[in-house]
Parts: C-alpha cells; structure tokens; sequence
DNA sequence: ACCAGTGTAAACAGATCTGTTTACATCTTG
DNA sequence: CAAGATGTAAACAGATCTGTTTACACTGGT
C-alpha cells in the first residue's frame, strides 16, 4: 500500500521531470504532463499541493539521478586528479548520446529568479554538489587552496554544460577539461 | 513620422525587455508588459508580427546596451591582458551596483532551447560576442593559440555569470578572475 | 458482503494567454 | 477644413493555465 503510493508519486515525478525538462516550466502546463499518462490531476493535486512543489520533487530527483550518474564515471578513475576532472569526462560523454538538454536545474534556476525561493535554493543546493564532490579529491591531490579551487572548477564546469547545450558540439567540453587541467596543474605547489 | 515610429517601437522593446528580464519569457505576458505604459496591444502587433519577434528584438537590444556597456570597460584598460580580463571587472562591478538578474540570452536560451530557433540563433550570437571580444586583446598579448583560451575564457566567464547570478556573492567573479588570469599566464609562453 | 482507501474521468471556476477586430480620438499635412 | 496616418481603448475569440469538485469505479482487508 504504502509501496504504491510511492511509486504513484514516482510516476508523477518522472513524467512531470520530462515534460519540464523539454518544454520548459511555465511552458508545460499540469495537463499536458497528465495527459496519456492515465493519471488523473486529482492525484496529482493530493501528492503535491501546487505546481511548484512538484517542480521541487522534480528537483530532488534530477539531483539523485545526476549525481549517481556522475558517481559511476568517477568510480572508474584511480588517481584523485582523473577523479576531480570526471565531471568532464561525464559530460562529454552525455553529450555524445545525444543528450543536449543542458542541466534541469540551471533551467529552474533561471526561470524561477526572484519568483520562487523554495525552488531557487533547491536548484542552488545542487550547484553547490559540484564544489563539494571536487572538495575532497583536490585535497587528496594535495593541491593548495583546494575549497578556492574546487569553486573554480565549478564555475569552469557550469560554463561548459551551458556552451555545450548552446553549441552541440562536445568538443567544447575537451577544450574545458584542458584548462581544468591548467587550473589543477597549477594549484600543485 | 519615421523618427516617431522608431522611437514607439523602441518604448515597447524596452518595455518588455525589462518585463521579460525579471519575469521570465513565458510568465509575463503581452497584456502584463503593456499595462500602464499607455501603449495599445494593436501597436506591439503591428511593430512585431508575434511575441517571440518581440522577444527577438529585446535580444539585439541587449546585445547593444551589453556590449557598449562593457567596452566602457574594458577601454579604460591599457595592456591587452587587462583588457581581456576586464570582462570580470566589468561583471563583479555589475554585481556591485545590485544587478543579480544574471544574462537576459542565457535565460532565453534556456527558455527556448529546441523550441524557437530564431532566438536560439539570437542567443547563440550573443553567446560568441564574448570570444570574438577576447579574441584580439589575446593575440595582441602574445598568447599562444589565442583561439583556443578565448573560448575557454568565454566559457569560464559564462559559468561566473550564473554563479554569481545564483550566489549574488560578487567576490564569486573575483575567483573566477584569479582562474581567468593562471590561464592567461600559462598560455604566454 | 461490506467498507475504506485509492484511483479515473470530467465538469467547473476564474484567471490569463496570444492575437484580432471594431470604434473612436488625435495629429500632421495639404 | 479635410484626408490620411497613427494611435488608444476595449470587446472578442479561442485556447490554456492552475486548482477544485463531483460522481463513479475498482480493490484489498475483515
């Protein structure tokens, strides 16, 4: 009972996810999200009180799907160098599957700028993921200034998702993994 | 009678551009750009054929205002480094004066991804401004493959723009400099 | 068999959206 | 003054938006 309950939330939540992702927020309406999926907006309306909170719940879910998809390609590097520059690696990699939708959350941050503060700091909890997951293995690295380091690549790391969407073209991210690499090289006293 | 039709179109682009800027693409609406301004709907859709013509024109209209806005900058710097570099001065003084709306053709561009080509189009010439301003300043340092830092450059400055956005922490920009100018440095060789 | 829980379907409310049309005012120019 | 261009105001069309409500079907546990 309980179990279906969920996995009517997590219907929801994916279908919405999809809708929202590719046809914007404001731009997708409630039933348009319902509509083929045989979900009526009564239940919808009983898992989430508004629109909104279900854009949070969509939220916490691209953080979980994106962070265990990032998790996987760093598990396969050795040294905490390849680790830290993974991000790129996994980027690249979304990107040649076609994937050029660029990062949900970043589209949520933009769209709900001074209009929704719940939705805003989701979207900035997940920014600060990059910085945190960089954290520990520049510090590994040995690498000087690691916390004003792992920011700089963040900051590098956020450019490159957005430049790629715009260009489709993969190759930019090559070209921000090298100067991720200046940038780590050069904090290695 | 042309100076007066251009200076009408031109209230309604400002008009809107301000609306859309803080409201977002989607969320604000024709009637809610108009109202109080005096100007009547009949106008705006005889000056543009659509909203997202409208929307078009607000973002050659940023491209101006942005543009003249940083070469005022960037023309009070003497060496080719600095005037490369002043992109960064020119966003964290931005940030200082209170302005955390972030880029008016990032958030089209997400708005609009896979949706509207033409203001795709519109954004994506915004977004290769900033290479092509860097471009010379770098040649003129000296750098090697000036071509290719400025597209990291662009990158690593466009990734501050929305950091910056989402933080409203100005010293963000000043990071990100300290990044810009390690990898300015590493291609003088 | 019964009842509570859970669900769909669909009408409804009230607002808002883009875009058109009608009617009328104002202003410039001959 | 008269003609034409340009403008506002406002009704209108038809769609869509978020969110509520009503009515009814199904299902599992006792």
């Amino acid at each position: 009972m309980l179990h279906m309950k969920t996995s009517k939330r997590d219907e929801i939540i994916q279908t919405a996810y999809a809708h929202f992702y590719k046809e914007g927020f404001h731009a997708a309406g409630v039933d348009r999200v319902l509509e083929g999926t045989g979900i009526s907006k009564r239940t919808l309306y009983k898992y989430f009180g508004s629109k909104e909170e279900l854009i949070e719940a969509t939220l916490d879910h691209y953080r979980h799907v994106s962070s265990d998809s990032i998790y996987q390609v760093i598990e396969k590097k050795t040294s905490p160098e390849d680790k830290a520059l993974a991000i790129f690696d996994w980027l690249h990699q979304v990107l040649q599957s076609g994937h050029t939708m660029g990062c949900y959350a970043m589209k949520a941050r933009l769209e709900y700028n001074d209009r929704n503060s719940a939705i805003e700091k989701k979207c900035d909890d997940y920014f600060a993921l990059t910085e945190e997951l960089l954290y520990p293995f520049l510090k590994e690295a040995g690498c000087s200034e690691a916390k004003k380091l792992s920011r700089q690549l963040a900051i590098l790391f956020r450019g490159t998702i957005l430049t790629a969407q715009a260009s489709k073209d993969p190759a930019v991210v090559l070209s921000a993994k090298a100067a991720a690499k200046v940038l780590l090289k050069n904090a290695m006293t």
